[in-house]
DNA sequence: ATCATTGCATATCTATAGCATATGGAATTC
DNA sequence: GAATTCCATATGCTATAGATATGCAATGAT
């Protein structure tokens, strides 16, 4: 059977023209070095080498061979190279999939920030996908990680980390009479806004942050009047700015500075929190997701509100 | 050091998913395949498979490099195959030379066309040169045979074979005078040619026709008025047919049927003969430019006149 | 629970084969 | 013709791939 060992041979000796130079340089002796063409040629059932007096050269067969071998040689280093840099996450494929109202928030955009820049041969796929379809994906092996906004009860096969929770604002139509006598800096009991209507982003499938939502204001004693539903987080903010009502989106979302809104807080202990958590498929604790692991885990301590509870679902 | 075994056990516990099956399938025990898997994966410095309770799967590294292994265990084969072929000669790269009087010779123009037909891989490279600057670019290493009319006296480093000498006929103007009593079966003598004008084909270094057509008018008795002198051996055809004068071309180059001009034979003894030699660099007795001489041989055996004294200059 | 089964890991031993040492032989050089 | 060069052959040793036997952990059946 051949060996990479006849390919590493033979090059040398092709490169050499001298088998017993070249069996200097494999750090070996001659004969067993000329033994080992002869077996590599009885093996190809082809010479590969003509022997001169003074030295070898490599026949028609032998030169095909030795050019072939050539880059063969560079491809298990290349293969090698890959495995480790894979090891280390840093090759490989990296599907990662995040709700609407993820991807705006900095722990998300610094990591995969961070990932591009650190790990160039990392093949990172992004797919924005609620988190029911997330999940779904994650278990059917179309994604490798995800960051949702909700957790469903049991999901057998998939881990998730609680990342931290965020405090949730009410967006504001430019005009509405509610900003007249709201400074920006005070926060206002959720009670508020009452006799507003409100727009909601629904998800079709799961809990999410409307019930959040709705639980919040219905423990401030009211039921809130909802005007619209959007299907994507960004198109409340749309329909907000038309005038259409107001809406209570995770305070990352501030960072989209859209035009005739403003933003206001709610009283802390009233204010409806929207949590982030990052799920992924177990069983692959190396390579590329491990590294989307730590990577979370340094930015999440980084941002300073670190609860790292794991579970397993 | 790692070796095409690794390879192969790596993708084939891959493929299986199970040390036990694949162990089964590569011909050995299970214990000496994990040994090997492990062996690799600490030579990576990486683990290439989670072992689970029911199986082995590749981790991302495993993947990186199992992905990678088969492309490299194809490409041995690959080269395996490529040698084998460049044994028989039918792969790899033949530069093959020849001047232009030997370029419509049936034995050249057949064995270029059975090598392009059953050599499909090889790659042919054909060239056209005088016979000087032919065995100059075969010693130079730019080509690897020639087809040339003439020999030096002595050339290191070249082999030669005498294929076969070639009568040569008289080229005539369709309306000169010498045409109108010379039947198209009737063999003349030299000496018929001591008043016309010759246009010759004169290469500027070394013997060749030039030479064998002197000496034989010599022989007969009287000097050529060499009217003008072509340097390509197709001018001559054009200089001929313009009514310049008559010319002597090997035989095959009546196969020519240029408009404008006729053949004619001289008597078999007093003709000049046009000699075609097969020239090559010795030491590569294998491959393409075997399977050219064993081409050529059997050609030249077939067109019935074999003269195949090989010899060494 | 307990026991059987599955499947990888570990331990020990054997045998193959890759390598070293010693020598031979053919071509080349002085 | 002696010396040199360099590959091939012969023989012995050693390292290691592989075989056998057993252990151990996880899963499944009774």
């Amino acid at each position: 059977m051949i060996e990479l060992r006849h390919l590493r041979y033979a090059v040398t000796v092709a490169e050499e023209g001298h088998i017993t130079r070249a069996a200097e340089r494999l750090g070996l002796q001659q004969p067993p070095l000329s033994q080992q063409i002869k077996a590599l040629e009885t093996q190809l059932g082809v010479a590969l080498f003509h022997r001169l007096s003074r030295g070898v050269v490599a026949t028609a067969a032998g030169k095909a061979f030795v050019e072939r071998a050539r880059g063969i040689l560079a491809d298990v280093d290349g293969a090698v190279e890959a495995a480790r840099r894979a090891g280390r996450g840093e090759d490989g494929r990296l599907a990662i999939g995040f709700t609407g109202s993820a991807a705006f928030h900095p722990l998300v955009t610094d990591v995969v920030r961070e990932l591009r820049d650190s790990a160039p041969m990392l093949a990172l796929t992004l797919e924005e996908a609620n988190s029911a379809a997330s999940l779904e994906a994650l278990r059917a092996g179309k994604l490798d990680a995800a960051f949702v906004r909700a957790l469903p009860e049991a999901h057998e096969g998939v881990r998730a980390r609680h990342l931290l929770d965020e405090e949730m604002l009410v967006v504001i139509p430019d005009r509405h009479p509610l900003l007249e006598s709201w400074p920006e800096d005070e926060c206002r009991p959720l009670a508020a806004l009452a006799e507003t209507v409100f727009i909601l982003y629904h998800r079709p499938s799961g809990p999410g942050l409307y019930d959040a939502i709705i639980a919040a204001c219905d423990k401030a004693g009211f039921s809130p009047h909802v005007g619209q539903e959007a299907t994507q987080m960004i198109s409340t903010l749309s329909l907000v700015a038309a005038g259409l009502g107001v809406s209570l989106v995770p305070a990352s979302m501030a960072r989209l500075g859209t035009t005739g809104i403003a933003y206001r807080r709610l009283k802390p202990d009233e204010a409806p929190s929207a949590p982030l958590f990052l799920v992924w498929r177990p069983g692959e604790e190396s390579g590329p997701l491990a590294r989307l692991l730590t990577d979370v885990r340094r930015h999440t301590l980084a941002l300073g509100s670190m609860r790292g509870d794991d579970q397993k679902m």
